[in-house]
DNA sequence: CCCGTTTTGGCACGTTGCTGCCAACGCGGC
DNA sequence: GCCGCGTTGGCAGCAACGTGCCAAAACGGG
């Protein structure tokens, strides 16, 4: 099966249908998800096929994904070179700068997620080099953990202040710090959590079953 | 064994050790609570003790208990008066209106919740009287289910946009909605949460498997 | 002790969120 | 049409949050 140049699909059943053998013959992938479950459904199951060891597959995630236990041992087992980032990057498969395919917004409602494949050589160019640049500002998964586990040994206290609902500073004062010094803990939490407001803070660090 | 007029008790266990016999025979029980975990241990099992059906029973608890499908359900089986507030309330049990048992502060470390026994009737008096006030001001539980079906109805929405971390004007846009209207759907749902600032919402949005 | 590095916290300023007030609008009932 | 009632949304003012900047303090060698 051929595909134009600039496909939509809707779902990620036909996604995978009508790209499943394009993952089979890869031997350069390149992902960028928010989490686990994203391309879960596309993904290949580890490579099980006989001699194709020179595959070379490249995964940039979100700091979420260490914060779940489950899916941080998960990310352990994957056969792929992977990094994290910070940045708010669109969900993206690349297949040997060959095809790419772009996960559309998830967000509004409950139809099917579209997801755009492209495989017109110029724009797969372009998005390459955007992902390149991506892979190369995000840091590697041993480095971000290092930082990681040292925030989750300080962090609990902050959770507790931020989800007791009180101000900074009365979180600050009981502390005994600063708080432009709170604030700061606030916004490397948030970082860390991936989160760009309080609401989706609390959210995620609930999820991450942190509180 | 008896009580002096004011005594601190350390943990559920010496709680639920020292007060057990009170409960037993009450007939007037008023508690306020955050959640139904909150007296759990302490609260005497639906009472299968023969004749004594003249036993009354008042429960007030934060919005909270509601979101969880499983313990709004849980609610419904506890054979007691029950009122919704809004307000922030101390966890406070009175018995017959002659013993006060207040919930210390759960907040700080992992060391065992203290609870403060009170039976000088001047003191129980008051807090009685203050318990009297709060179970005024909050709504029938029906009732407060009632706005809030609907509510549940159309949160939703707002719960994506608020988890998705962009800001209310850009969220008020995708409603089509004015950034004063989206800002009071945010209020309302916040204090049907119970929540005072938006990590909290957050949190216990996640909690409640809203999102 | 001195110096480089890191952490702290005050300050200022911009942004975002919260809310009372009120006029404008929409919608039934009469 | 007119009235009453609830909803909307602009505005204003304030509270809370986010962050760059920088001097002061704290640490850690050498």
């Amino acid at each position: 099966m051929t595909l134009s140049d600039v496909t939509v699909v809707r779902g990620d059943e036909e996604l995978f249908a009508r790209t499943a053998h394009l993952f089979e013959s890869a031997t350069d992938i390149a992902c960028a998800a928010d989490n686990l479950h994203t391309w879960a459904v596309s993904r290949p199951a580890p490579p099980p096929t006989g001699p194709v060891t020179d595959k070379r597959v490249r995964k940039i995630y979100r700091p979420g994904v260490l914060l779940n236990r489950t899916s941080a041992l998960e990310l352990r087992t994957i056969r792929a070179e992977i990094r994290i980032t910070t940045q708010e990057i669109n969900e993206t498969i690349l297949l040997d700068r060959r095809v790419a395919i772009l996960a559309g917004d998830p967000g509004t409602g409950t139809a099917a997620r579209t997801y755009t494949v492209v495989s017109k050589p110029e724009l797969v160019q372009g998005i390459c080099s955007l992902f390149e640049a991506a892979w190369r500002s995000a840091t590697d998964l041993a480095g971000f953990d290092a930082r990681f586990a040292e925030l989750r040994l300080q962090a609990p206290q902050i959770l507790d202040l931020l989800s007791s609902g009180c101000t900074d500073e009365a979180a600050a004062r009981t502390l005994g710090v600063g708080l432009r010094t709170y604030r700061r803990r606030v916004a490397e939490l948030m970082s860390a959590l991936g989160a760009s407001s309080r609401f989706q803070a609390g959210a995620r660090a609930r999820e991450a079953g942190l509180l």
